[in-house]
DNA sequence: CGCCAGATTGAGGACGCTCAATTCTGGTGG
DNA sequence: CCACCAGAATTGAGCGTCCTCAATCTGGCG
């Protein structure tokens, strides 16, 4: 809820502490790397809606940390029409994978407002060649978000309008939990025409299908907030189970051998 | 072609050279990079059609090097309907991500039929760790591996059903030409149904589909194999683009320092 | 106060689905 | 060698979810 601006160092220092609560839900880390994690460097910037973060095509030299609001990844067909595969909450480093992959063959954008860390390659790449532990913890956070891509294509390619929307406001909830929020309230700095490119769906349909969700008494959105009016409705409609994410040591099953 | 039996120790090494001519074209290995690579251990295992390779929840050890037919990692809804979320050909290794999150949430089966080489993850992340030029090949593999996810979100969410096909053939024809295939006709080792829960659709109506790509003389299925008979059709109708597939070592924009 | 993007609602149309029947194919056993 | 069978491919008819087009309403902001 904090929304005074705080100065750039403390954002970083916010966001990469996010960021190494994360990679230590799925991995085991040393102190040491841990204090190499949160002593990255960074450019802090803040967008405002819908500004191109990683532009397609671009040769990058930097990861996107998300500190506050939300960045999605999306592609485009030739006609213009837009398709998200991933939406990045603070804490998450939106395009880890480009520290291997620099080239952006699916560039990103600020959704209704984003800060963003650009924490540089040679950092990153650097920490994983001097600690096997951080480099696979690195290449789970990418597998990680693999497997939240791959729930995405079952949700968009089996699930209806309802259930995909249902599962969507599920995952956003149980993501936020972990980052300070309750996992009933939390914010979604997501347009309607936002929730419909991550859908598959058209703007005015995930409307319609919003009033329902609100209707059977599943979910509301008010204020920005997504509101999870009942959990149980609410995952039965979206067919919606938490596993995917990994957000727990358990799920993650870590193989530290 | 050749179908006949090959005996398990040359499967082996086929399906790792294989890989590593793929882990090449984006990396640069050293020759001592290459000789681990070929040197890892394998159960060959010859599967039917729609056997189960890896389980739902199974806590793996080995990963799935694809060396004949074809392997596809799926989901499901809670009422059984199934989404596939990738498809691998002989050289994929199909989880390497598992060698760091073993715990499987997105099953694999058998296409058709398949040859799997089993893959102990004890050597793949002893390789990785032994050398840092290997860990981001194999880093960088998944990564690809999740640009492919992306840019099947794109297609199975913003293109209708005749666009949805050509996009898939013309990516099956793309990677089978890495491969020892021509780039024009390829083994397609899915039946309709699989290319319906590739894509989103129903079998009936892929049917239809694959009917009025032929008739427009974009590209006709016989015998098991996908043909293309004329690629500015295709990729036109399917949209596509094969930048994504990262095949060359200048659209991967190797990023050694 | 005017402006613009987003949200909301309505009416009609289309693409892909459902259900169902038939043919085709490859594999099996008598 | 052929009958048989299961699964896949193919075709038809009717229907429904979601789309398209369009108008109106709302809220934030210069």
């Amino acid at each position: 809820m904090v929304r005074a601006s705080l100065a750039p160092m403390d954002v970083r220092r916010h966001a990469l502490a996010l960021w190494v609560d994360r990679l230590q839900r799925r991995s085991v880390l040393s102190d040491d790397d841990r204090l190499t994690v949160m002593g990255f460097s960074g450019n802090v910037v803040r967008f405002a809606t819908s500004r191109d973060v990683v532009k397609l095509g671009e040769c990058t030299t930097h990861c996107c940390l998300v500190a506050e609001g939300m960045v999605a990844r999306f592609g485009q067909t030739a006609e213009g029409l837009r398709q998200l595969s991933a939406v990045y909450i603070p804490g998450d480093m939106a395009d880890l994978h480009s520290a291997v992959l620099p080239r952006v063959s699916a560039p990103l954008q600020s959704a209704l407002r984003a800060t963003v860390v650009f924490v540089p390659h040679r950092e990153v790449i650097s920490a994983a060649e001097h600690s096997p532990v951080l480099a696979r913890a690195f290449w789970r956070d990418c597998v990680t978000d693999a497997q939240i891509a791959s729930e995405w294509m079952l949700n968009n390619g089996r699930r209806d309008a309802r259930a995909r929307l249902a599962h969507l406001m599920g995952e956003l909830a149980c993501r936020y939990a972990t980052i300070g929020h309750d996992g009933r309230s939390f914010p979604l700095d997501l347009s309607q025409n936002h929730l419909a490119d991550a859908t598959g769906l058209t703007a005015v349909h995930v409307n319609r299908t919003l009033r329902q969700l609100r209707e059977v008494g599943a979910l509301a959105v008010k204020d920005r907030h997504g509101i999870v009016l009942d959990w149980s409705t609410l995952s039965r409609i979206g067919d919606f189970d938490a596993g995917y994410l990994h957000l727990t040591r358990e799920t993650a099953e870590d193989g530290v051998a």
